[in-house]
DNA sequence: GCGTCAGCCATACGGTGTATGGCTATGGAA
DNA sequence: TTCCATAGCCATACACCGTATGGCTGACGC
């Protein structure tokens, strides 16, 4: 199947995306390049769109695999504000192990939309416990993950201090607030 | 001062900013151009360059210009629920007048940190109002700041349901959220 | 009259995503 | 064994991008 002439094995979306995630951790999704991927391969840069339908693709594609594979708390019947801070605490080691994709993904929330993730059950299992009416969990979740994508991608893009301890204190105040706010519906 | 061959009068600052802003609400601040700006402006790409520095420094012009032109909504001696009601409105009145440029602040959001802002003084006050201590207004105002971020851009970016009356129930949820979780602060 | 310089622009460089079409070697069919 | 469809790859080209460089022009102060 004629392999490529620079290279022994032919190439595999694995390799691809992997490498993709490689170069947007390190140099930011506005730096990577269809052409450098394909240098970093070792490859031409069209034969990417053999396995990739174009550079977005290829980034929704990253994005979906990356949000499919944070591993979530269970429910493992302690309070729903245990529970809920320990989702937050999971989605947040995510991000920040992924800084770049994840404030990609903040700007196109669609690619991360679909309710039947994962970590959307779980949300809506907490919320549940908190009290939330059903009618309200889809706003409710939605409405709550806008603030965490908005306090991560603000840790990520350095406009909340660097001082580790300092987002640590960040970060517990927006749980606190998240919860205090929810608490509104039990009463 | 040799005026440009192909207009009469010469090139403007506020010329360039309200155009180039009318060029980003229209096609997105990713597809906005230097070249598609100086062709609206009928001239030549290189001539904008003598009033902007890159095409990056323009864009943070205009955010800051946008910040700036917010109108505020002024102590009215009403409880702090309401006035903080009414800051978010200000502030999602004035992000649904420009969407692309606020979803591309938001993943940019050192151009509005300088604290000297009239939005974050009109912020600090509400917090004082709402009981906040003086040393956690910093970190209150971050992280409410990256929360209604979050919202505002899921909103623009479609992450959330069309219909306005929708939109305005999520964004009633958003504030009682907030409003009851910063009421733990004088409990 | 002359120098200075603001304003403008032509050209060019190195980058981008990707359409198009052709090459090659492999698997299956005859 | 021969043949061919095709998967995989790649060379070329196009249209775009931001902007460095350096030169032109004409208004102004002296």
């Amino acid at each position: 199947m004629a392999v490529s002439a620079r290279r022994g094995a032919p190439l595999t979306l694995e390799e691809i995306t992997t490498t993709a995630l490689r170069l947007m951790d390190e140099g930011g999704v506005e730096g990577f390049s269809m052409r450098k991927l394909a240098g970093e391969l070792n490859v031409n840069p069209m034969s990417l769109y053999h396995h990739v339908e174009s550079k977005e693709a290829l980034i929704a594609l990253i994005c979906a695999t990356a949000a499919r594979r944070m591993d979530l708390p269970p429910d493992d019947g302690s309070p729903w504000q245990q529970q809920l801070r320990a989702l937050a605490l999971a989605y947040h080691r995510h991000v920040v192990a992924h800084p770049a994709l994840w404030s990609y993904l903040h700007s196109n929330p669609e690619l991360i939309a679909d309710r039947k993730l994962e970590i959307w059950q779980t949300l809506y299992r907490i919320l549940r416990q908190a009290g939330v009416p059903e009618a309200e969990l889809r706003r409710t979740s939605d409405v709550l993950h806008a603030f965490v994508t908005g306090f991560v991608v603000a840790e990520t893009q350095g406009h909340l201090p660097a001082e580790p301890e300092e987002i640590e204190r960040d970060f517990d105040t927006a749980i606190h607030l998240i919860i205090h706010g929810l608490a509104s519906f039990t009463g």
